[in-house]
DNA sequence: TCCCAGGTGTCGA
DNA sequence: TCGACACATGGG
């Protein structure tokens, strides 16, 4: 998980992952480790209560998507020329998703055209300003702000924490979409089909095709979609011969088809080769990785 | 200095 | 419908 950027919502430590987190009203700090058989152990650090282990356990099950059975994607990765080494190389790595949709609607605007170096370091000033945390053993754990406390946010602020003014503009709109009903995730979640989802989502002023789909990917597990247009997915299928230029759209697509029900895995895959070669330079270093 | 980053909205043809 | 362009900043 620790791809070497300044992650500010979790902390990885001796093969643990420390995270904050509000389940109901109150503040939660817990800790997962792997244990023996591959299976991983939940600690409570702080807010314990009878029934949070359950809750919990639900969340890292989202988060870390480990339900999801990958063989019948190795499969498919087999069968294609192109992308073979990649079970190989990446076998074991799942997404890492947002389960919180207005944390991950303001992740897709945050990077939206900077680098993700810069993109990290926006988001820390954004949690450290208006989210709240944990207090444990001298460490500050952070949680992403509510849309009600990014409501309060004043422009100027913001912009001094180097925000654009579109930016600016786009995330105050999303904290009041959120806080006036008229988006939340139980609503988007009991949409029928994925374009509606997605049309939903694309309503939003700062939501473009690429934004709408990495949430439906990354907040509501969507298995096919593609963030089309993304410079890294374009840089990867050049590196693997599949287009020469990301105009082409219809070998785009056709290289897509046969992952159907995978598409989303695909795109993380071809994301993590194209950094595990090194294409991506603005890291702060190259860190051990596991799941994006 | 120039170009590119996990893009989007607007405008004009 | 599509291409050009502005936006905003860091880093190579």
């Amino acid at each position: 998980m620790d791809r070497g950027y300044d992650e500010c919502l979790y902390t990885i430590e001796n093969s643990t992952i420390t995270k904050a987190l509000t389940v109901g009203d109150k503040p939660v700090l817990f800790r997962i480790s792997s244990v023996r058989h591959s299976k991983l152990q939940i600690d409570v650090l702080s807010g314990y209560s009878p029934k949070i282990i359950t809750v919990l356990g639900l969340y890292v099950s989202k988060w870390l998507d480990l339900d999801r059975d990958l063989a019948p994607f190795y499969k498919k990765l087999g069968r294609s020329n192109a992308c073979a080494e990649l079970t190989e190389k990446y076998k074991g790595l799942h997404l890492i998703n947002i389960p919180n949709l207005f944390e991950s609607i303001c992740w897709s605007i945050i990077g939206q055209q900077i680098n993700l170096s810069f993109a990290y370091k926006l988001k820390r000033r954004l949690v450290e300003k208006y989210g709240t945390s944990v207090q444990h053993q001298g460490k500050t754990h952070l949680i992403f702000p509510t849309p009600k406390s990014l409501q309060d946010a004043v422009p100027a602020d913001l912009k001094i924490m180097q925000f654009s003014k579109q930016k600016i503009n786009y995330l105050l709109t999303v904290a009041n979409a959120f806080n006036t009903g008229q988006f939340s995730a139980d609503h988007l979640e009991q949409l029928p089909t994925m374009k509606a989802r997605q049309a939903k989502l694309l309503s939003l002023k700062g939501i473009g095709i690429w934004s709408a789909n990495y949430v439906l990917m990354k907040s509501l597990n969507e298995p096919d979609s593609i963030p089309f247009g993304d410079a890294g997915l374009n840089k990867a299928l050049k590196r693997l011969g599949i287009i020469k230029d990301r105009k082409e759209v219809q070998k785009i697509e056709a290289f897509f088809r046969p992952f159907a029900g995978w598409q989303s895995y695909l795109t993380l895959y071809l994301w993590r080769h194209l950094y595990g070669q090194g294409l991506v330079s603005n890291k702060k270093h190259e860190g051990q990785t596991s799941r994006q």
